[in-house]
RNA sequence: GGGCGUAUAGCUCAGUCGGUUAGAGCGCAUCCCUGAUAAGGAUGAGGCCCCAGGUUCAAGUCCUGGUACGCCCA
């Protein structure tokens, strides 16, 4: 259709019936077509960027519904700013490398440790791996698209790529140039028949009860306060591992831990206070000498084996927090090759790391005792000898549950492998100084989970002894000469060869060697790939290949204004990117991180294949349609907490939400079709809002109030905000404007009372198809085709958010609507309470309510309307006699006036006539109560006074408000109410012989029924206007008619089609 | 073991600045309305606001401790 802005446009009716996920298939066909994601780039490019980063999936599995709830964050808020006149660019991306590509790979292949995959060759094997992470792209592409999230899929980048991993060299480069990269060991759990480190999930397979020695052995004092020749005293320790007790180098105690000296009678030694029991057991009693862990620092003692050198001082107590007395003595032994608490204590220290265990698990061939013996093996030996020399106090088996290696069951070793680190406790402050920059949402992040993981901040271990990742760009001579390079260019330089076109990966990269720049000798990489997580922290430059490429794109795109991730990212993404980028460049890569719950299965357990409680994505929107999970993911609850997706809550998301939204749009459509078409020419002639009735004013009120307070939730990342403020206006919208204006719309948009509500509605409908769009992409533009305005843009998503018109928000009148729904609610629960049906008019209703006299005629009006009422008045006309009066207080003013004696003005409010009370305030605004002795005054506002008619009244009341219906049905108000019934049995009728909305009929009646006579007499104008009759007729026609015959009312009605169908 | 979060009706969830009668939807029961609706409305049953202390005139709401569950880390 084209765009004539001059062209007025008839308006295409909606049907009221609709399926979702079939017109959204339509919708995506439209976008693709028009290239409408395109066109929005396109035409904001102009505008400020508000930069977005995808943080990238490991496309290593199928996609599920949780990654649907991160993806639909960062489609809504870049959806939105595109709106608000930014220019948001959306690159995809895909995280390639990494362990769990590994894990697959060698279970396809049948494959079982780093010997298997070596043998089967690392070209090969990273082949696979390339090959496997590429093979769930196309789903999770397929599902990206259908659920509308708009990100570029052709420039995605990928962390294998040659130029991703170019940059992440850079990176790493530059951080060595700091002198931040460095080369450590790390504790790893290690299977020495394999010879390999373990990862933390493969640790957590092979967990086997074992029965070991636990071993309590002396370490006599040598210095401190129970250094005493005549007296020695021995520290208590205990171990399961013997065998780590030959590279001893400390024995660390707990600061703030009491140790006891007890005695046998014959020795003395050194435990926990609340340890003496169980590590010592019967016969020991304490000396009364007691020193606190932080008083026994640096005492040294005798060492149990001096079959190692050490080539530093050690043998002291250190302090560490880790030590508990739940078992053993609260002594701690430290071997700091052998375990992670130990070396980090050690450490601290500057204690030595002393490991006489080679790679193999057998000390080395020279110690005496143990040389050559298997580490486990040794452990008999070394307690024979302690035993012998006196040093063993006790010896008993202990069986506790130790890990194994999940492949061939060797014991694992904990085991200081050669590693290499980022020192980022050096720039723990800077990381700090970030975060405090940083808008979390939701906001105890940042101080809490996050900054409590800044605040205990440890090095980064970077290297990872594995294949498929992008290889640390050191390389190495026999002088230990370091050689980082940045990328592929300057290797080339170094090696003198031409390797632009290198694979970065292993083994090639490998292959590639140079002389080492400082010595001379040959120079080759060390074996090492690094930490995933670094890639994927790297991607603000590395997703454009800068610096070496794209560098002006990069910098126009950084820092970040928003990212988006589920909680688990805190110590993934979220800290990889803020640490890339502040050891980088010095400050963090994002400015608003939003860190959404997880999503649970319908049983509140995590979606699991084992379980087989998973919902798959792809069935949950061809069901219910992509716009009812988006709303769900983004407002249903709080999308910060854990969430339960099931069938029925999509489904109640369907009927409340976007239906009730459809069809108010449908209903708006079919009537601008009807009665005199309806087009966007006529809004010009329509009324201005401040002369529209007050029921279209009350109405652009509370659009106008949702346009602003939707904006300023999502401005502030508050999707479930946003999304009650919507849900609350499409049922006032749907449910109380569109009810109390239908008559207006029946009458067409030609009269002027129609020209108004068409306006109106049409107002709203277009503004919140506009504020709906981020949340519900589908929908609201298959309502903005329909709806648009000849000049509007195509597409919803190629319009601008609108403008917020605060001057038609009348928040007086949005209350004073808000009391006449609930007065007329009241008036329906009196009405079902009396059993007299609302068709039947009733004379008066009575009506007592705070604002109620205030209440404008037109709003009065409504409700008389709604309860089928003749007359409305207030309860006071009635006179005081007939009512009756209770007067409770209003703490929320009394408290503010009176705070510690409101509950005793709150009592004598109570005890006080209420009918004096009432009588006071409304003549002079005050009331008098007497509170010990003193009279004080209450106003109007401290007291909530509800008013009861005595008798004769059916009556309900809430909260102060009352209204009375008077029962008593006049033969008038009968006839009246046969009427209404009588036109609701034609209107059936008609419905039923399948006219048209808009068919004129001719209408003949017979009524045995003297009284329905006479009501159809009576009202017979009315009726026929009803129900659209040009004839009026009693008796029968002659020829073919449909007819309805009521017993209960004692008619029949014969109606067909009129010939005259105008006027 | 540590950090963080969550706990309100059978279910899913709201509950603002602390205000004394804690709400909505779903489900159930009984009605009503219907010339847009796959709808809507009313009424009813259904609550140890996780537990125990504390602050306060007043606590679902604030504080402390605990329990259960979840996430992350050891």
């Amino acid at each position: 259709m084209a765009d004539d802005p001059t062209a007025s446009r008839a308006l295409p009716v909606l049907p009221a019936q609709i399926d979702l996920p079939a017109t959204e298939h339509q919708v995506l066909r439209r976008w693709s077509e028009q290239k409408v994601f395109e066109r929005s780039l396109e035409q904001s490019r102009a505008n400020p960027n508000w930069v977005f980063y995808e943080g990238p999936p490991t496309a290593n599995g199928q996609p599920g519904v949780h990654h649907v709830e991160a993806r639909v964050f960062k489609d809504l808020f870049p959806r939105f700013k595109t709106m608000r006149g930014y220019h948001v660019d959306r690159k995809a991306g895909w995280d390639c490398h990494g362990l769990p590509v590994e894990v697959a790979v060698e279970k396809e292949l049948g494959l079982s440790g780093k010997k298997d995959i070596e043998e089967f060759g690392v070209a090969e094997f990273n082949a696979r791996c390339r090959e496997a992470v590429l093979r769930n792209v196309d789903a999770f592409t397929a599902m990206t698209q259908r659920m509308g999230y708009w990100v570029n899929m052709d420039e995605a980048y990928r962390t294998m790529d040659p130029e991703y991993v170019e940059s992440v060299w850079w990176a790493l480069k530059t951080i060595w140039d700091k002198g931040l990269l460095v080369r450590d060991f790390r504790i790893s759990p290690y299977c020495p028949r394999c010879g390999t480190t373990l990862s933390d999930h493969e640790l957590a397979q092979g967990y086997e009860t074992v029965v070991d020695p636990s071993v309590y052995v002396r370490f006599p004092v040598t210095s401190g306060p129970l250094a005493d020749p005549e007296r020695p005293t021995s520290l208590l320790v205990w171990t399961t591992t013997p065998w780590t007790l030959v590279s001893n180098t400390a024995v660390a105690v707990h600061p703030d831990v009491t140790y006891v000296v007890a005695t046998d009678g014959t020795e003395r030694v050194l435990v926990a206070e609340p340890l003496v029991g169980k590590a010592l057991g019967e016969g020991w009693e304490p000396t009364g000498e007691r020193f606190e862990g932080g008083e026994m620092e640096r005492w040294t003692y005798q060492r149990p084996f001096e079959l190692v050198e050490f080539d530093a001082p050690a043998h002291f107590v250190v302090l560490a927090d880790y030590v508990t007395v739940e078992d053993g003595t609260g002594l701690v032994h430290q071997a700091p090759a052998f375990g992670a608490d130990d070396m980090a204590v050690c450490r601290a220290y500057g204690l030595p790391l002393v490991n006489p265990v080679r790679g193999d698990g057998t000390f080395e061939p020279g110690l005496d005792l143990v040389g050559g013996q298997f580490f486990k093996t040794a452990d008999a030996a070394l307690v024979a000898d302690l035993d012998g020399r006196g040093l063993l106090m006790r010896n008993q088996p202990y069986e506790h549950s130790y890990p194994h290696c999940w492949r061939c069951h060797t014991p694992l070793l904990y085991y200081a492998v050669p590693s290499w680190y980022i020192k980022t406790t050096a720039i723990k402050d800077e990381l700090l100084a970030q975060n405090a920059r940083t808008n979390w949402f939701p906001g105890n992040v940042k101080e809490g989970r996050y900054g409590e993981w800044l605040r205990n901040n440890i090095d980064w271990a970077l290297s990872r002894s594995r294949y498929w990742g992008t290889p640390l760009p050191v390389w190495t001579c026999a002088e230990e000469h370091h050689t980082v390079v940045g990328s592929l260019a300057e290797l080339g330089g170094l090696a003198g060869r031409d390797l632009s076109a290198l694979d970065p990966h292993r083994p090639y990269v490998d292959d590639v060697a140079f002389p080492c720049p400082q010595c001379g000798a040959e120079a080759r990489r060390v074996p090492e790939v690094i930490d995933v997580w670094f890639d994927s922290g790297a991607m603000p430059f590395a997703q454009w290949g800068a610096p070496h490429r794209n560098k002006e794109a990069f910098e126009a795109n950084f820092p970040g204004q928003y990212i988006c991730e589920a909680i688990d990212q805190t110590r993934g993404w979220f800290y990889s990117m803020m640490a890339v980028s502040t050891l980088v460049f010095g400050h963090s890569s994002y400015e608003n991180v939003v860190c959404l719950g997880h999503i649970l299965a319908e049983d509140g357990r995590k979606m699991s294949k084992h379980l087989g409680n998973i919902l798959e994505p792809m069935e949950v929107m061809e069901r219910h349609g992509a716009d009812a999970l988006r709303w769900f993911m983004a407002a249903s609850g709080s999308p910060w907490t854990p969430r339960r997706v099931g069938h029925e809550a999509l489904e109640e998301i369907v009927r409340k939400v976007l239906l009730t939204y459809y069809n108010t749009v449908s209903f708006f459509t079919l009537y601008a079709g009807t009665n005199g078409t309806w087009d966007h020419s006529r809004l010009a002639d329509a009324p201005a809002p401040e002369d529209r009735p007050l029921l279209d004013r009350w109405l652009l009120s509370e659009l106008n109030r949702v346009v602003k307070g939707v904006g300023e939730a999502l401005d502030r990342f508050d999707t479930a905000g946003a999304g009650r403020l919507l849900t609350a206006f499409v049922d006032d919208l749907s449910n109380w404007y569109v009810r109390r204006s239908r008559r207006r719309f029946w009458a067409g948009a030609q009269t002027p009372e129609g020209a108004s509500a068409f306006a109106t509605l049409f107002e709203a409908l277009e503004s919140l198809t506009l504020v709906m769009a981020p949340l519900v992409p589908f929908i609201t533009d298959h309502v903005w085709a329909a709806l648009r305005r000849p000049d509007a843009p195509e597409s919803v998503h190629l319009a601008s958010w609108p403008r917020v018109r605060e001057d038609l928000i009348d928040t007086d009148l949005s209350e004073q609507m808000a009391l006449t729904r609930r007065l007329v609610d009241l008036g329906r629960a009196a009405r079902v309470d009396s059993g007299v049906r609302t068709r039947q008019p009733l004379s008066r209703v009575l009506v007592g309510a705070a604002g109620f006299d205030r209440l404008p005629e037109q709003l009065r009006a409504q409700i008389a309307e709604e309860l089928n009422v003749q007359q409305l008045d207030p309860l006071s006309a009635v006179g005081g006699d007939l009512v009756d009066y209770t007067v409770k207080p209003n703490f929320r003013a009394l408290g503010k006036r009176f705070a510690k004696r409101t509950p005793l003005v709150a009592q004598a409010i109570g005890a006080a006539p209420a009918q004096a009370l009432v009588e006071q305030v409304r003549s002079t605004g005050w009331a008098h109560v007497e509170v010990e002795g003193e009279q004080v005054e209450v106003s109007a506002e401290e007291l909530l006074v509800t008013e009861q008619p005595r008798e004769g009244w059916t009556v309900a009341a809430e909260a102060g408000e009352t209204v009375a219906l008077d029962l008593e049905i006049t033969p008038e108000l009968q006839r009246a109410g046969l009427a209404r019934e009588l036109i609701r049995l034609v209107q059936d009728a008609r419905k039923s012989s399948g006219l048209e909305i808009s068919d004129r009929i001719d209408l003949w009646w017979s009524a045995e029924d003297p009284v329905t006579a006479q009501a159809l007499t009576e009202h017979a104008a009315t009726i026929a206007g009803e129900v659209l009759a040009r004839t009026f007729t009693e008796g029968a026609p002659e020829g073919e008619a449909h007819t309805v015959r009521s017993a209960e009312f004692g008619v029949a009605i014969r109606l067909r089609k009129s010939a005259e169908q105008e006027g």
